[in-house]
DNA sequence: AATTATCACTTGACTAGTTAACTGAAAGAG
DNA sequence: CTCTTTCAGTTAACTAGTCAAGTGATAATT
């Protein structure tokens, strides 16, 4: 008991940072109207829109039940529309949704490009970009299974 | 609009590690009848205890409340006592939580130090450390303000 | 043509989290 | 010796997610 591993130890840092940078993005985005999640799922369909909501559940790493309630708030919201071709739903911005990204979209940018600028050099980040890209491609493909 | 920062990608990549990684911590912890957060928690009661709802919920970044409704689970799972010093109440494991935690812990440490070692080297893993604690106490500090 | 399978999506019951308003005993002020 | 403040913890109303069972129209089978 109680000897932890570098592994266990990364782990901890992932979650507890991405818990509190989930804090910082919601109470950022607040002015917006918007929270981190519902700007996670219109800039995914703002990119590959139209898309259905199978699709959409899978960029966002979402279960399907997920993404069925979260575009149930975001229709009624107004920021979305799904149009059925008898069996699939597609999903598409209204023209309120496309404002609001237009809006935000450079904002959160900066936002988030600038938290991680203000800690680590360029380099740093191109490393980490790699290193978390290999863990995140690995964890995937462990998930499928 | 459409040109992501590196900044803004490595967030995207911590995220989605982040969800699916929890997903496969709670397929893997599903076989002992917890959660993640709940190990979580129950593991910071067994290093700290006794330690106060307060201090409980700084250690796993969550709120007052949040923490207040997990112990409740916990506590109706006979996993973990509140014991009232009239103001403060003190958590300790009950006899079951420390069994539970001796049974969990090292499987549950293999299981994400094999996650990490199965991608990455050993090297790797102390660039990613290093760089994921600059981060994540950065934004610690940040969220404090 | 009637029946069944399929497949995208929805929904119910749950965990886990947030903020903000609310308790209730202890301590300090008058 | 009351009266008010303080402060840990609780709770209500919400977002966001999970899994598993349910829905309903089209496609496929007999």
């Amino acid at each position: 008991m109680r000897k932890n591993t570098l592994g266990s130890l990364i782990w901890l840092r992932i979650a507890r940072f991405t818990h509190q940078s989930n804090l910082l993005s919601n109470d950022f985005l607040k002015q917006f109207g918007i929270t981190a999640a519902q700007f996670d799922v219109l800039n995914q369909v703002s990119t590959y829109q139209p898309i259905t909501q199978g699709q959409l559940a899978t960029k966002v790493t979402v279960s399907e039940g997920g993404i069925s309630r979260m575009l149930t708030r975001l229709e009624q919201e107004g920021y979305i529309q799904r149009k059925q071709d008898w069996k699939t739903k597609w999903i598409t911005l209204t023209k309120k949704g496309d404002c609001k990204m237009h809006e935000v979209f450079e904002h959160q940018l900066t936002f988030q490009t600038s938290i991680l600028s203000e800690c680590l050099t360029e380099d740093e980040q191109k490393t980490l970009y790699k290193l978390m890209t290999k863990l995140q491609k690995h964890t995937e493909i462990k998930l499928e299974k």
